[in-house]
DNA sequence: AATCGGCTCAACCGCTATTGT
DNA sequence: GACAATAGCGGTTGAGCCGAT
């Protein structure tokens, strides 16, 4: 249908961005916001396509990334999340502060997986592999009630969602200046706990804000109940 | 010192979702 | 409602780094 090949072909630069690039960008950004990302390169200088901009923006450049090693803390979240959600890293991401999708998705991909492996429970299912000992069995016993709770509380909230959807369309609720419609089961709890998870790695300050990054489209926020019950462990 | 293999992570690619006309 | 344009997501790739041999 109408989607636009990734990029146009004809002398578009591909591969690592350059210092001189990222300060094109960057200077670009500050002057006039990203705007259409379609427009951007040509207005800002580059020679790269839209989406090869946003791609470094969201993921390299903007002002509220973190970087550098994960936290017991956020490392332990990123399990829990995944539990729950699967690969859907922007929905993780939106659970922890200054981490974006493509970083929590290499990591999870190089580090946490294997450890799990190698602990003997499956990546994918959170479940025990074949073969493993007692205390395993007793741990993932545990785990799996949690995570029925937790598996619970998803219906309920997705229920939630839902409803709230249906009546925004015939009772729009006026949304925050960004225009993003906030979920209403995102709450301050919810957001002290992301703060939580930043502060314990010595980055504490706020959650993204509103603006361009990954985990903006979508709002997947939990309860703070679940939440709570992720960030106790 | 050379080279080999594993690891990491930035970036690409292809797809879907959303928004605008 | 149909179509086009754009944004965003998740899987994958590959260059570069680093430790082992």
């Amino acid at each position: 249908m109408g989607r636009s090949p990734y990029c146009d072909s004809s002398g578009l630069k591909k591969g690592p961005w350059t210092p001189e690039e990222d300060h094109k960008l960057l200077a670009y950004i500050h002057q006039h916001g990203h705007g259409s990302w379609r427009a951007l390169p040509s207005k800002a200088g580059l020679e790269r396509c839209g989406k090869s901009c946003r791609l470094r923006w969201t993921n390299y450049l903007r002002p509220d990334i973190k970087r550098g090693k994960f936290s017991l803390q956020e490392e332990q979240a990123i399990e829990q999340l995944h539990a729950l959600l699967g690969n859907r890293w922007s929905a993780i991401a939106t659970h922890l502060p200054k981490r974006t999708d493509n970083e929590i998705k290499n990591y999870w991909n190089t580090h946490l997986k294997k450890k799990l492996i190698k602990m003997g429970i499956d990546p994918i299912t959170h479940k025990p592999m074949k073969n493993n000992n007692e205390e395993m069995k007793v741990k993932s016993n545990m785990n799996n009630s949690t995570l029925s709770h937790m598996a619970q509380w998803e219906t309920a909230r997705l229920e939630a969602e839902e409803r709230l959807a249906r009546q925004h369309k015939i009772q729009p609720i006026p949304s925050s200046s960004s225009g993003r419609v906030e979920s209403p089961t995102t709450s301050s709890t919810a957001t002290e706990n992301c703060q939580h998870l930043a502060g314990e790695s010595g980055v504490a300050d706020d959650l993204p804000s509103s603006g361009s990054g990954s985990a903006e489209s979508k709002n997947y926020g939990w309860p703070d109940t679940i939440l709570d019950e992720f960030l106790r462990f």
